[in-house]
DNA sequence: AACTGCTATCTAAACGATTAGATGCGATGA
DNA sequence: TCATCGCATCTAATCGTTTAGATAGCAGTT
């Protein structure tokens, strides 16, 4: 208690404190590469509770020359579902005891490649970068710094990067069928303007599952509330919304629903929709969405588990189909909504 | 080009290469405190450049005492609020060049002291705590390590701690006066299940501004979507519902809107609702909600230069009513949603 | 010629931890 | 009794920067 403000403890105060070097005390506070007799242990140990000694990562840091810091990239922070992945990165990160430094690149492949480099400059032991399409490739800087870098959601497609991506081609066709089991016979899909990523793979996969009907329609529009919103008054307006429709992301599926609500179209009556997201807001929008889950929690975990190099070789999970409302169905309509999707405070 | 991964340049290997001492590569790169002849100084720049130079900030910082790094404490990062405000944050940070480490404590004391030790212990330069009531008061911790921290959003209240909030008062008049205008007598609030904290203080500027209205109703619960929509489906099966509400936050708003909708209530026909927060999620509900949006950029720019000791004294800057659909106005139901509100990527 | 003042640069001591190699010492075996 | 072995510990180099103090060279003064 009778630290100062102005002379932090160091490794030499202890050792000074217990009668030893400080050597002996640094194999005792990581059960060093040598052993320490009993009795000294304890003086150590005691030595450093009474003077609140807290080893200085920094100097560990120079030395060992890793810092337990990963550094996480993020596309765009404001989109929730790469805010929910980030989270899980964060906790996977946590539970093994490291730090997360996190940044945010905007979509833009400048910043994201300055935001590796400072991560870099800063001695990260690890890149997680959650990105978009169009994301620039730093597998490069990355590999010449030696650190490790996994892309999680896409990544650069040339095969030298490890990527970690939820395979949606299931995904895809059981949210078709769902549709088509409540009478639909053309089901239209709300892709990503651009035909790379990950995204582009959930668009073959609806190509997949209606060949051989012409009338299904493909929709584009940017991954944004507001695109999504005024693509479908658009086509509201002009009579030409289909009747089911299955985006790629939550974010447009938010941006149909309330898109469709100012125009007066009934969702599911009028137009019912899947989404191939299932962030947790999808869980409380009006009406409740029907969504194939993708599994965030696994992909990040898988991620951070390359990240230490051990590749745990399983695929990605599948995304699973949870029926709510926006498809047709029931849904939790007259159940309270479950507690799992935002626990309470 | 030649630099190897397994042999990262140091300042030696500049000066090696330049013909100089590590003091003016040290000088050269940071426009030192000692001047360097301009003929020298183009030759350190040369050979930084020829090899590819990155300095190493964890030597720096041990050596300058000055990591450049921040922590950032979410109170819960699933939230969009704290989420919005911690892209705030991590944005104002890096305007000044300084790196963020984030922690999510998840609502647990326990675990945001630990948080904080570890931030401690990685030797940042700064705290920024977003906490929510019931969040440990950690000043302490950072007094004792000599360590600037600041609150945003809601801190102790007494007044050792440095606390960013905005002030509600004006807003939550405004938005009671705003329901009036739509000619509603009785406006009803939806606060949180405790009575401390930033969100109190919106409850009690709601007590003022309908003051004399005995029929004025209180309704509580946490501060969830799952909450607030079940508590609303059970007002609509009770017949219970209130006209016109203002809601504390935005998550309980959008519990209402799905509640509502799942209940057959009509937003805002049989329900008006006026929401507190205003993050960016307000603008693509079903229908669009009307809210007093929160000064997030300003709170967290003003946290930031708070750290840096500089006391910016502009009180919190006032949350602005946005009017869109759900009090019942017309909002931009007719025009295309605003390219402000989520920049399409 | 000796001295003063500058400027540009070098030398070397920190920062706080980790850890290989040296050392001291008691027990064991021949 | 003396070498040998192991254990517990100490000494000191090291990680890559920063920066105060020493130094060298040169121009200007007296």
């Amino acid at each position: 208690m009778t630290k100062r403000a102005d002379k932090p403890i160091t490794l030499t105060d202890v050792a000074r404190r217990a009668g030893t070097s400080t050597a002996v005390v640094s194999y005792v506070i990581n059960n060093g590469p040598r052993p320490v007799a009993a009795a000294t242990r304890e003086r150590v140990l005691a030595a450093a509770a009474e003077l609140g000694y807290r080893p200085n990562r920094i100097a560990r840091a120079l030395r060992s020359r890793t810092t337990g810091v990963v550094g996480l990239v993020l596309a765009d922070a404001s989109n929730p579902y790469f805010a929910a992945l980030a989270r899980h990165v964060e906790q996977a990160l946590e539970r093994r005891e490291r730090l997360t430094l996190i940044g945010n690149a905007g979509y833009s492949a400048d910043r994201q490649r300055d935001l590796v480099d400072r991560f870099l400059a800063a001695q990260v032991d690890g890149l997680v970068i959650v990105s978009a399409e169009g994301g620039d490739d730093v597998t490069d800087l990355a590999q010449a710094a030696g650190v490790p870098a996994v892309y999680v959601h896409h990544g650069p497609s040339d095969g030298r990067a490890r990527v970690v991506a939820a395979d949606n081609h299931d995904a895809v066709r059981e949210a078709v069928a769902h549709l088509r089991g409540h009478g639909h016979r053309h089901v239209a899909f709300l892709g990503g303007p651009h035909d790379e990523g990950p995204v582009a793979g959930r668009r073959t996969a609806w190509e997949a599952a209606v060949a051989g009907d012409p009338w299904a329609a493909l929709l584009r529009c940017d991954y944004s509330r507001a695109a999504a919103d005024s693509l479908t008054r658009r086509l509201a307006a002009g009579d030409a919304l289909p009747r089911a429709l299955v985006t790629a992301t939550d974010e447009q599926a938010i941006g149909v629903l309330s898109g469709a609500w100012a125009s007066g179209v009934a969702v599911p009556g009028r137009l019912a929709v899947i989404s191939l997201d299932g962030t947790p807001e999808s869980a409380h929008t009006a009406p409740a969405l029907t969504v194939t889950r993708q599994p965030l929690e696994a992909m990040a975990e898988q991620a951070v588990e390359l990240l230490s190099g051990r590749d745990p070789g399983v695929p990605a999970a599948r995304a699973p189909l949870v029926v709510r409302r926006s498809c047709g169905c029931d849904g939790d309509q007259h159940r309270p909504p479950t507690p799992t999707d935002r626990p309470p405070p």
